[in-house]
DNA sequence: GACTACGATGGGAACGTTCCCATACAGGTT
DNA sequence: AACCTGTATGGGAACGTTCCCATCGTAGTC
């Protein structure tokens, strides 16, 4: 029964300063040099007394400026995702917005219902991470002149700015280390390519490399989610084959490296022995004995790039060509990528 | 230089319709059915051809329902607070809302920032997951009837519900389960509890719970983030005891475990002769040999009652006596709490 | 001393909705 | 024929801002 004092408005701000509201606007807007320094105190005291807050609403109205970002995720409980999500939340607020985020859960039908949701809230740009199928829906957006920024993938579609990691590289990286150790079979074990243009680059670039290299090797795609119980079986045929090269795997994103981890376990193979190796670094990674050696993503330096992506449009060139950026991975070597025979960095640590 | 076809608005679709705004506003509304069949299908043409989508915005600023529940987290990158954010979005969703996060790292002026910026997009509710001090802030949003819900933390001044972990029961089944297992002397370790109520909780059932089992053991509180160095000696001084009863530790939250396997792989002690045991399920706790035992939060259930509790509010008696509602951890028993000698059970999955 | 310029302020029309209150006509009752 | 009752629709005033366009002094200029 406690009775709830009305949210102050900027009309009663006014009526309290003895004012009216355009210069109350004025204040908590950006023009407050223009009030002379004794109105300011009033407004100022008003404001305070009765806690006014301006409300963010009405403002996106009427200048149709929401002051919103909007995010789609594929998936909230990727540590890949969330990392980045975190560095596009920092960029926003540097920039003066909020971050309304979306999880899809990897269903094509909540993204197309959150991105609705995100356009009725009349966000002012747009980070994807999400399959985003071509989407009419994306591409209206886009029409209508909403910024949008892809992580990791391209559309061809929609006129979008990709932000991601340098996937050619990074695989490149991989193998060298790898061959480097003493490897010269290899399994790229990667979920489905059809959803998402980097696992295509990825997979593309791995076939590509083997041979300059001198490594043999073939790709495994499979769905974590549905055809989990093939991995096992997969990996039993690898490791069985004939002849005495070293073999190791390498693992497309987190979510393989979890999965493929699991089955190595459950089937006492030994860490090095067959080498193991991953795209993006989680935290267990060092303790997994003995230590699996990634390839870290620079997630917040892609964070704030796609808010730098949007924000350039949004402030300046809003139909410049799509650009991309392409961030370069970094390098943790650690044990499962150390031959028995030749171990001698057991374990790195994590700068 | 692609012409911005400017986003339909109602009135238009009234107009290409030859009707009303207010049958419009009807036929987006929940009124739908009051509208005769022939004019339901002249509008859903008109808004179809149109691209028209109702601007949530506008809507909020009229009817004051903004559609929108805020949350704070104190981490985004804690797999618990994720593990509930995914809870709590999922629940916003069936009810109709969508869900503003903001994320505050851990610092308290990030936090009234967030806190003022989320007031202002007028969040008909609040979960807060994070240290949410007493903050004038927060009081006056409770008095202007924002619901608000605390995920594991009491605050005492502010009137909210508490949705968490049962926290008395969770430290006694860890306790039982290390008695049982053996282990006679424990070393409890935790991040300050200043900070957080859950925290002060455990705490102190730890402590009154070891006599009772006839078990010896203290506790230890110190700040990951500044303290981390001090962890490792404490350690040292734990484990060369003298004495000969089986020694375990017990971690007050995921983030203490993942530092703690950390210093004991540094000292290279194994897993399960030192027991080892934490609150929160990690994905990568299956992975460390020998399998690190924990106490799983049912983090989407408390997600879920969170929301729950704000709906409550919101809808029905919004001035009912703050509630607590607690839910029940899952031990997961691995091989980290089997010592060598009576080693039976070295491992057991996640169902 | 009339003119312009400028700095400080205020009035009022938008913005795109919702929702209260008409209006219009149909079919019953008296 | 005058009266309700009900159903399908439309007009217009909010909601809390922003922003254009006054207004009103007070100087500065010729």
């Amino acid at each position: 029964m406690a009775q709830t004092p009305q949210r102050a408005t900027l009309v009663e701000v006014a009526r309290a300063a003895g004012t009216s509201k355009t210069s109350v606007s004025r204040y908590f807007g950006d023009e407050r040099e223009r009030l002379s320094r004794e109105l300011q105190g009033r407004i100022a005291a008003a404001a305070r007394r009765l806690g006014y807050r301006p409300n963010q609403i009405a403002r996106g109205l009427k200048g149709g400026r929401s002051r919103l970002i909007g995010m789609l995720v594929a998936d909230i409980r990727n540590p890949y995702s969330v990392a980045v999500m975190h560095g596009v939340e920092r960029a926003c607020q540097a920039h003066g917005y909020s971050l309304l985020v979306a999880n899809t859960d990897n269903d094509p039908a909540q993204e197309r219902r959150h991105l609705a949701l995100l356009a009725a809230y009349r966000v002012e740009g747009l980070v994807i991470n999400a399959a985003g199928r071509p989407g009419r829906e994306l591409t209206r957006l886009a029409e209508q002149g909403t910024p949008l920024v892809l992580l990791d993938r391209e559309l061809g579609e929609a006129p979008a700015d990709v932000v991601g990691l340098d996937n050619a590289h990074a695989i490149d990286q991989a193998l060298d280390h790898l061959r480097a150790a003493g490897y010269g079979e290899l399994l790229y074990v990667s979920e489905p390519p059809a959803q998402a243009s980097s696992r295509r680059a990825r997979l593309e670039r791995f076939r590509h490399g083997l041979g300059p290299r001198g490594l043999a090797g073939e790709a495994l795609c499979l769905s974590l989610d549905t055809e989990a119980a093939a991995l096992g079986g997969a990996l039993d045929a690898f490791l069985a084959r004939p002849g005495t090269v070293p073999r190791a795997l390498l693992c497309a994103n987190g979510n393989v490296t979890l999965a493929v981890t699991r089955a190595l376990q459950a089937r006492d193979v030994p860490l090095g022995k067959v080498g193991l190796m991953g795209i993006d670094e989680l935290e267990w990674c060092a303790l997994v004995a003995p230590g699996i050696t990634t390839l870290a993503q620079p997630t917040d330096a892609i964070g704030q790039a796609a808010v730098a992506s949007l924000m350039q449009r949004l402030e300046g060139a809003p139909h410049a060509d799509p650009c991309h950026r392409r961030y370069q991975a970094r390098l943790i070597p650690r044990g499962s990528t150390c031959r028995p025979a030749s171990r001698h960095a057991p374990e790195q640590e994590t700068p």
